[in-house]
DNA sequence: GCGACAG
DNA sequence: ATCTTGTCGC
């Protein structure tokens, strides 16, 4: 079980969002995701909103509808004391929000950031890492493992920690951090695979690049899906360059003191099998063993 | 109903 | 990512 440890940032600040919505009105998650800085986080809007009507029943969840206006769960009999949401279909009815951008800041901040990046090639890597997250409920565990050139394991380590950020395409990193810095930060390697993409990215900063940049090494970004780009045989290109390679389904980008082809090479290097380095796959499947433990 | 934005 | 039993296949 989980969800009783008190509000996460992005609820709090839902929170403040909601309580702006005055008795008998209502607003739609859209909405209260373009004041929170994208539109496109409409879907987390929901998603956390629902969360909030199990946790907390002084927030007023209920007067956030989808576009169509259907209610969240449960907010009918709600809605229903307030005057119904059939007056939504009479005109200037969604209530405007003024909120902190979250959204819109972390965003800057990744533009900002991204102008730091070094795309240099990278040399021969003797000891990698492979960092992944799995959850369970509102809890999270990191886990960052290192190999040497035989794929032997060399160290585990772990770092358990709430994510204080829904899932929101291009935001991940502000997600998973938080769990991927201090784990990874614990290790020793010469180079880290991240399970997400690198410069492969809207504003040119993934999770990966992201990480690297945090730690001052180099990143290597390893997604199973395309985030944006098009492929065009063996690449994405994208804003008209190669930004990634594939590689048996996966999608190659380097994140940080790296170029495509170095990241590339390394990714061969240390490639077992499936559909992902050797490094990733442990991290990946130590992470999700971890959450049945203490 | 179809298309689709990492985990 | 997670919810999840038995089942198909190398």
């Amino acid at each position: 079980m989980g969800g009783r440890r008190g509000l996460t940032v992005f609820q709090r600040i839902l929170r403040e969002a909601l309580e702006q919505v005055p008795y008998g009105e209502v607003t739609t998650f859209k909405i209260i995701a373009e004041a929170l800085g994208d539109g496109r986080a409409a879907l987390a809007v929901r998603n956390e909103c629902m969360r909030l009507s199990k946790m907390d029943p002084d927030i007023p969840w209920w007067r956030v509808v989808s576009s169509k206006l259907e209610p969240i769960p449960g907010a009918e009999e709600k809605l229903r004391e307030e005057g119904g949401i059939e007056r939504a279909k009479m005109g200037n009815f969604f209530r405007e929000l003024d909120v902190w951008p979250i959204f819109k800041v972390m965003a800057s901040d990744q533009v900002k950031l991204s102008e730091k990046l070094i795309l240099s090639e990278l040399g021969d890597v003797s000891v990698a890492a492979g960092v992944d997250v799995s959850y369970i409920d509102d809890r999270a565990v990191a886990c960052c493992v290192t190999v040497d050139e035989e794929l032997k394991i060399i160290e585990v380590r772990f770092e358990r920690f709430s994510p204080q950020i829904p899932y929101v395409p291009t935001y991940l990193a502000f997600r998973e951090l938080r769990g991927m810095l201090p784990v990874s930060m614990k290790c020793d390697f010469d180079a880290i695979f991240v399970d997400g993409h690198g410069v492969l990215h809207p504003r040119g900063l993934g999770e990966a690049s992201h990480l690297g940049l945090l730690l001052g090494k180099p990143s290597i970004g390893v997604a199973k899906s395309k985030l944006v780009g098009e492929v065009e045989g063996g690449y994405v290109k994208f804003m008209g360059r190669n930004s990634a390679a594939l590689h048996r389904g996966g999608f190659i980008s380097p994140g940080h003191l790296s170029d495509l082809e170095s990241a590339l090479k390394a990714s061969l290097k240390f490639w077992k099998e499936g559909n992902q380095p050797f490094p990733l796959k442990l991290a990946h499947s130590l992470s999700k063993s971890a959450k049945f433990s203490d």
